[in-house]
RNA sequence: GCCGUGGUGGUGGAACUGGUAGACACGCAGGACUUAAAAUCCUGUGAGCCUCAAAGCUCGUGCGGGUUCGAUUCCCGCCCGCGGUACCA
């Protein structure tokens, strides 16, 4: 019978729908296990054959811990909100509700024919109003928490009222915030009921403040830092301004430190930590306060070097310090003015690419606190306001910057660290002796800095201190298709709430629980709703109800999905507290890398969060995480002359390219072209800068279907395709055929090298496809789709079926196996167990390769071999599995099977292989027994006929055994 | 620049804690079956030398050193690719 695997898949997808065989139920008798992956933003394109990669990863590795008797939870879901469907409602005016319902219908398909074990049931969409709900509902536990510092946690904001209540918030007080007034407890009680608010958004996890964000004009929005890349929107590539807006924050800053500590428990990607640890930016140093030579005012600034401080020769501070006013002198006014509008006139764009050395002197100095000398105090765009204090002590001995800077200004430079002793040392070395430096001269670098700053610190002018890079998580979005924010304003023309700030300061309230979900209205219009409002400043009775118009950012929904699959339906709570002590948190997380420090540093914190008031009993939401690659696309192109819209295949087209250095070579070609004629009829003569001895060549990308595997262009398809080229020629051909040329690049589908698992499971069948996937190489590297190999994985398929059926009949036995048989199956089964746990699927495919190649070779069709081999083909191939399953008599699916266990005894490790190697020249290996003594190894070395050959008939002098394994001969 | 990660045949890629480098697959070459093709099966396939043949030898895991009886694996110094990040004091 033939293994016609069109009508298998179709068969089994239905019998397992139909008995919701993946369907999951929480059950404490069976160790849990919970595989997740990356849910993904269902997008009009539908899905290309990357996008599964990391699925069939997954699904592999929950099939196979099913098959070891855990209870896998291994759902799907979709993160539905997002720019994609709003951009396209803002086009067409379709609700993006029904592009992306379309969208989710269209991956649903192409999943199914995948044959995944997602338990379904427990889909969640993040635009649903009943997860949403959730989603409106934790924030509103930020909103209404702060963090304790002392116990190092969230809590209540109850609990800070109380504290408020009795203690007040002195300076200096674990209470006390950077911004924020201190006040005794009589005064706190005095307060109004607004300036307690008020005291309150300074402590709240979610609070609105104004801050400088990241807008993008050109989608009428404000993006988070990692939604900016080079000063340009990831999406789209517009430019990015800083803009002062008010805006909804979440208060991530306090878990940076838990956030960074934690990562050293988590078994992830080293890749992923050093991201995160990076992006976290921690580092510690010390705040220094200097005085002013003219005023009583300080300023501060944040070293990690404070041993350099005799080398201090100047100061900086940000153009945006709020000291510059005051600092800046009469004569020095209108330079610093001038600077200033400079600076203002540089966007973020070219200040990142055009590292210019500038500034301006205020006129001020600030005075040493060792040396009692003034330091000027410079401004300049290089100290930004964002980090630290926003001024700096410039060593320019020690730092590459400041050095440069006191170069171009004339500034004194003076050593403070002898190096000499440490030749090719870089400052982050941290080492060397200190000189000119007082006190501190003669100690070593990292001697100095705890010197000084115990110096400092007696003084009372500076203290340890720790600095992050990581700033607070901008939470606002000016879109539509987000979830609303569970908040509402004072509203004109009604009574004030009794709290209500002023016109533009208005004091959210926030609703009540039993408000949610507060749903997204409909709205006229999608476009921004003017004064970078969202569009739902378009919805009159919304903006008359008060409710915010910013929606959330689209982390909002994925930072908690995982917390809802554990009980998608629940209406009464996010999920019930049993199931989520059950399945506690994901075990293995499958996704991309692109996440590292969004999705993945947000998740962490809420799931922390979320423990800290006790909803969830871990403290890490995703122990293991597994980066996938990317797979890409192989694009094709055409090269075509502009001048002449001459199409030139690409061997020609590259020897056009070398021309004039290769003129003689190119000069009786295969090809018979007259490479001057070409050459002189197509230079490009316009401007001589640009295009000198280039010429100009368009490039546009072909449909990778209407090549052929040689590269080879079908010429009439293609002037069919892309009608504009109809007329063009096609004469400089090679041998009478037009060859493309090739590039790796991200699959997409604006350069048609797109590739459809659905094309690819309708020619091979989804298990192929599966086990193509994984056949292709580690699933963390990215490697580009080439389906020439699948012939491979394609023929194992046909040869595993043979060993089930004959050409007419099903040829399996009940004899019982050999001894031969045994050790092909076990050797197997222990290969495959131990890479599917080390999640190594390339090497588990070779090895049902060579165990069906040798059970050919055998010529067995034994059941005793057979099945258990089949139950470990299962979690690959889950349709040709089953199907030979039931073929076999088993009534269950091969889904309640277990995974078999390999016996030692069939294995042929019972030897070691010796090394025998004689004064480190010659080498033979002879096997002995595992459980010989050394004694008898000795003797039966001496016994290799090799080695008395070797050595004259000389015994050995010396053995040397290495770990009791390899023995050196020594004659 | 800094951080991370990798470099192995014509190709994708194997190789346990340092122990016969190149598993498995693709491709290619030859053969069997066939009128033929497809499909299938068998053989060969890192480079070079040597031999009628069998056998044997040398070189080979980015480059240069080192440790070791023995190195793709460990150490030192470079080169290149990929990913991240960047006036972060």
């Amino acid at each position: 019978m033939e293994y016609r695997f069109n009508e298998i898949e179709e068969k089994w997808k239905k019998i397992w729908e139909e008995k919701g065989l993946y369907k999951v139920t929480e059950d404490p008798a069976n160790p849990k296990y919970y595989v997740l992956d990356m849910f993904p933003y269902p997008s009009g394109a539908g899905l290309h054959v990357g996008h599964p990669l990391g699925y069939v990863a997954s699904d592999i590795y929950a099939r196979y811990k099913r098959l070891k008797g855990f209870n896998v939870l291994h759902p799907m879901g979709y993160d539905a909100f997002g720019l994609p469907a709003e951009q396209y409602a803002i086009e067409t005016g379709t609700h993006p509700a029904i592009t992306t319902d379309t969208a989710i219908k269209r991956y649903r398909e192409q999943l199914d024919k995948i044959g995944f074990s997602f338990d379904w049931s427990r889909q969640v969409k993040t635009c649903e109003p009943a997860y949403y709900k959730w989603t409106q509902w934790i924030f509103l536990k930020l909103f209404n928490s702060w963090y304790n510092r002392e116990a190092d946690k969230a809590e209540s904001i109850e609990s800070l009222i109380s504290r408020f209540e009795k203690e007040g918030c002195a300076a200096g007080s674990p209470l006390e915030r950077v911004g924020a007034k201190t006040f005794t407890s009589t005064e706190w009680k005095a307060f109004s009921e607004g300036d307690k608010q008020q005291v309150l958004m300074c402590y709240r996890l979610a609070y609105l403040s104004y801050a400088e964000v990241n807008w993008c004009e050109a989608l009428g929005t404000v993006l988070a830092n990692d939604e900016v890349k080079d000063g340009k929107s990831e999406r789209g590539g517009h430019p990015v301004e800083r803009r002062k807006m008010r805006q909804w924050f979440l208060r991530i800053t306090e878990y940076s430190d838990r956030l960074l500590d934690a990562l050293d428990k988590l078994d992830w990607p080293e890749a992923m930590k050093e991201m995160q640890r990076n992006w976290i930016g921690r580092s510690e140093g010390a705040s220094v306060n200097f005085k002013l030579e003219t005023s009583n005012a300080q300023l501060e600034v944040f070293t990690t070097r404070p041993d350099t401080i005799f080398g201090a020769t100047f100061m900086v501070i940000a153009p945006e310090h709020e000291l510059v006013e005051q600092l800046t002198t009469a004569e020095q006014k209108a330079e610093i003015e001038k600077y200033i509008a400079y600076v203002k006139s540089r966007s973020d764009v070219e200040r990142q690419q055009e590292k210019k050395v500038t500034g301006a002197f205020t006129g001020s100095c600030a005075i040493n606190p060792f040396t009692q000398q003034p330091i000027p105090i410079w401004i300049a765009e290089y100290v930004l306001a964002g980090y630290g204090t926003g001024a700096i002590m410039a060593v320019p001995a020690d730092d590459e910057r400041d050095r440069k800077f006191a170069e171009k200004f004339g500034l004194p430079i003076v050593d403070i660290i002898d190096k000499s002793m440490h030749p090719g040392a870089t400052i982050e070395d941290k080492v060397g002796k200190m000189i000119n430096s007082g006190f501190l001269n003669g100690m070593e670098v990292k001697d100095a800095i705890k010197a000084v700053i115990d110096e400092l610190e007696k003084r009372g002018i500076g203290k340890r201190k720790v600095n992050y890079k990581q700033r607070d998580a901008g939470y606002s979005r000016q879109r539509y298709w987000g979830e609303p924010f569970p908040i509402k304003y004072k509203v004109q023309g009604e009574p004030d709430p009794p709290f209500a700030g002023g016109e533009n300061d208005d004091i959210p309230m926030a609703l009540s629980e039993n408000d949610l979900p507060l749903v997204l209205p409909e709205v006229s219009s999608y476009k921004p709703g003017g004064d970078g409002r969202s569009p739902l400043a378009n919805n009159a009775d919304w903006v008359k109800a008060g409710y915010e118009t910013d929606t959330m950012p689209g982390y909002a929904g994925s930072s908690w999905y995982f917390l809802r699959y554990m009980d998608a339906n629940n209406p009464d709570e996010f999920a019930a507290k049993d199931k989520i002590n059950y399945w506690k948190n994901v075990d293995i997380y499958f996704g991309g890398a692109e996440h590292a420090v969004g999705h993945l540093l947000y998740s962490r914190m809420w799931h922390k969060f979320l423990f800290d008031l006790g909803y969830v009993p871990t403290d890490e939401p995703f122990q293991k995480l597994v980066n996938q690659g990317m797979i890409q696309g192989v694009s094709k192109f055409a090269y075509y002359l502009v001048n002449t819209r001459q199409f030139v295949s690409l061997n020609i087209f590259k020897s056009l390219m070398q021309y004039p250095e290769k003129k003689d070579e190119l000069k009786n070609n295969k090809w018979g072209i007259n490479f001057e004629k070409l050459w002189n009829e197509n230079l490009y003569k316009g401007d001589i800068k640009e295009y000198q001895n280039t010429i100009v060549i368009q490039d546009p990308h072909v449909l990778i279907d209407l090549v052929g595997s040689e590269g080879e262009l079908d010429v009439a398809g293609f002037k069919k395709w892309r009608p504009i080229y109809s007329n063009a020629g096609f004469d400089l051909l090679e041998e009478g055929k037009y060859y493309c040329g090739s590039a790796v690049e991200k699959m997409s589908k604006s350069k048609y090298n797109v590739v459809n698992p659905d094309d690819v499971i309708e020619k091979h069948g989804a298990d192929c496809f599966r086990m193509f996937e994984m056949f292709l190489g580690p699933i963390e590297q990215s490697k580009p789709w080439d389906d020439k190999g699948i012939s491979g994985v394609s023929n194992f398929l046909r040869k595993f079926w043979r060993l089930f059926y004959d050409d007419s009949r099903f040829k399996v036995v009940d004899e019982a196996p050999t001894e031969a048989e045994l050790k092909v199956l076990h050797k197997h089964i222990k290969k495959v167990t131990e890479d599917i746990e080390k999640l190594s699927y390339n090497t588990c495919v070779s090895s049902f390769m060579i165990a069906t190649n040798e059970l050919n070779a055998l010529n067995s069709s034994k059941r005793a071999i057979l099945q258990p081999l089949l139950v470990t083909l299962a979690p690959f191939a889950p349709f040709i599995t089953e199907e030979l399953w039931a073929a076999l008599g088993n009534k269950e699916s091969i889904h309640t099977a277990a995974f078999p266990v390999f016996e030692q005894k069939y294995l042929v490790e019972i030897s070691h292989d010796y090394g025998v190697s004689i004064n480190g020249k010659v080498r033979a290996q002879i096997t002995l027994p595992l459980d010989i003594s050394e004694e008898d190894a000795k003797a039966q070395v001496l016994a290799l006929e090799n080695v008395m050959k070797w050595t004259n008939g000389n015994p050995p002098k010396k053995f040397i055994f290495v770990r009791g394994r390899i023995i050196n001969v020594v004659v």
